[in-house]
DNA sequence: ATCCACTTTAACCAATTGGTTAATATTGCA
DNA sequence: TGCAATATTAACCAATTGGTTAAAGTGGAT
């Protein structure tokens, strides 16, 4: 047992480094000299640590792929009514964006790059899905929502959480914004967003 | 003057081949080489018709880029009346998309790596997007709709919109979907988005 | 046939990139 | 102190990539 580190040691600034290049260029576009100078250290340390590229990759980002999709589920999973999952879902959604804004843009462009790779713990979620399944047959079944297929509905709840950080830099430059404004805006939309969602649905 | 041709010339085969490689692999990602094997051609040849990577890029993605953006605004500007407006928007956007599937996950990783590149021509639609402005602000006069802000309006109906090509790849995934019950899917959405969305917004 | 512009090719080049090596510095500990 | 494990570095290497060059084929007009 150690005393608290005040100053992060090689390991994780090499990862923190290795996050902001990989998010910035891509995992074909970041460049290990790149990660390296940004970590303040050599290219050979940096193989050190992470025997290749690849190893980097993936100790960078299922850290944070992981979290994210467990996060989300989870917090589903505490709520017994739908319209309370659904509020609560988006508004740790964007939390969570806001906390790792690149992350979706990240996650998407990987996705494309090696759907493989990653698909096998998007499964995580499963239990909070199926938990939503059940929450959606409830509120079905007391009459408090109109007829749409669940997995739609998901979908549009998932689309209108992500989509302004993917598509961010068109946003910001559609409407002028600068960083402060568009965090006042996901502000606003962790109300609005459920808002819209719910008054959609409701019966 | 020439008779039309009926088998594609070698510049257009490399268009055609360079978008399918750019689509795929995204900009830093595709090999010349790749493009002009697709193209069924030398890499010599591929620079002798595009001096360079870049344009060739340019050559290849102003295109669909151009259209894409024209295309979407243009019909909402034939609309006098918003809730028509968004059922012919969306309907356009999701036909279009179905056209080119893989553009948007390509302008996407594209506007991160290099906004300044894109952000010119994202102003096409400008004339269109006063239309929209004005459609809605006329709807709201009527007391059709509630009162909501028009930018979040319209980055919900873009979000749902695009982002189920964005995320394509989770969303098979996630329910199981092959290309076929893809495009059903994206079928039926013509329909329950704009329902979606006005359900929502009506007053 | 000859000339000429347009196509097409193989071979080559310089720069970049991921990754290695072997030597050195630093640290913890007996 | 001395010794071994851990950290760190500069120099180097092989492979890939975007791009060039110079030469050769093609077809049509004169």
């Amino acid at each position: 047992m150690s005393t608290v580190e005040q100053e992060p040691g090689t390991e994780e600034r090499i990862l923190a480094a290795a996050r902001r290049v990989f998010i910035r260029k891509g995992m074909v576009g970041a460049r290990m000299q790149e990660v390296a100078d940004e970590a303040g250290i050599n290219k050979a340390l940096l193989h050190y640590y992470y025997r290749d590229k690849q190893r980097l990759f993936e100790g960078v980002f299922k850290g944070s792929a992981e979290r994210q999709f467990t996060c989300i589920w989870r917090v589903l999973e505490e709520c017994d009514d739908l319209f309370e999952g659904i509020e609560r879902f988006v508004a740790t959604y964007l939390d969570r964006m806001l906390e790792e804004p690149l992350l979706p843009q990240f996650l998407i462009s990987e996705l494309n790059r090696d759907p493989q790779h990653l698909l096998g713990f998007i499964d995580r979620g499963k239990a909070g899905r199926a938990h939503y399944q059940k929450l959606f047959e409830q509120a079905h079944k007391d009459g408090r929502i109109i007829d749409i297929e669940p997995r739609e509905l998901l979908v549009n709840i998932m689309a209108l959480c992500a989509h302004p950080f993917i598509a961010r830099p068109m946003l910001t430059h559609l409407h002028g914004m600068n960083d402060e404004a568009f965090r006042r805006m996901i502000a606003k939309r962790k109300r609005s967003v459920p808002e819209f969602i719910i008054r959609s649905i409701r019966a």
